[in-house]
DNA sequence: ATTCTTGCAAACCTTTTGCAGCCTA
DNA sequence: TAGGCTGCAAAAGGTTTGCAAGAAT
């Protein structure tokens, strides 16, 4: 399972240390996007918040986003190939993502293997990098293909 | 060095093999990408075409871009992390990138190592992902940090 | 009380589309 | 010649911004 999302206590807390204010907007939308498991849209988490803030703009939800991407306790994905729109998600370590080709969704994927892929690279590519002028400091791995369609798919 | 980009014969054969007409805008389009660096965007492709086709329109070099991706001889890259636009890439086959982080560039990476990294992915991983409903047709694999600012990057 | 945040609407940027005229096959 | 393609302009997303009113510290 993933890893436990941040409750309430902890979630003011990395606001307050970032000099940002805890408001009830970015607590639902923390919630919210926490709660689902494909990682969704801005439209899709305003979507989602509404249930429990019936007056929330989707301005607002753009510049929660934001701020929790900021702070650090979410990540923002890239559109499946530069169209569309971004997605969430409220996981912030590296991990692996599995996009699906056909509807564009996002998934987690179990991350019981290689959670340092990076150090499994050739040691002399990295050497030719640093040398050509490339500071490595992260990797974005992702697979593609298809998914079974049998449920929260659409 | 990467790939020899195609010349206007075979790429002239690529179009023609799927239907479409080769004009010179799509040529130029082409020539341009595969002149470029660091894979440039839409907005970029179209500013550096204008060299040799004054009257083009951006219309135009978003449409050619999309016929070149639909052949397959250019891939289009995700923006950033999902603002901003698209980037393109006169390279078709499975490569890395490398992502900096302060300017958005793109740049390629050798591919002296690891030509088949998803074969070295925990078998038991697949096996299992296989199981949920995950059928993996390919990977991307993208190396984030900093270009020493030293020339081609802005 | 002060400063940050919200919500609304308008602005912005990238990408797509409709259509008349042009060009390729 | 026929049908795809171009170029223009307008439309269509997705995201950001300006600002007055509201909320958090």
């Amino acid at each position: 399972m993933i890893q436990a999302p941040l409750d309430h206590d902890a979630l003011r807390k990395a606001l307050e240390a970032a000099g940002l204010r805890s408001t009830s907007q970015r607590l639902a939308v923390y919630d919210q996007l926490a709660a689902m498991p494909h990682h969704p849209t801005a439209e899709e988490v305003f979507q989602a918040v509404r249930s429990s803030l019936p007056k929330i703009s989707l301005a607002t939800v753009y510049k929660a986003l934001e701020a929790l991407v900021a702070i650090g306790v979410v990540g923002r994905l890239n559109a499946a190939d530069g169209a569309g729109s971004a997605r969430y998600d409220a996981r912030s370590e590296d991990h692996y993502h599995f996009r699906c080709l056909r509807t564009g969704t996002i998934h987690d994927l179990p991350t019981e293997f290689d959670p340092k892929l990076i150090e499994h690279l050739d040691p002399l590519l990295a050497e030719d990098l640093r040398r050509q002028g490339f500071q490595v400091t992260g990797y974005r791995l992702e697979l593609l293909g298809y998914r079974r369609t049998d449920g929260r798919d659409a």
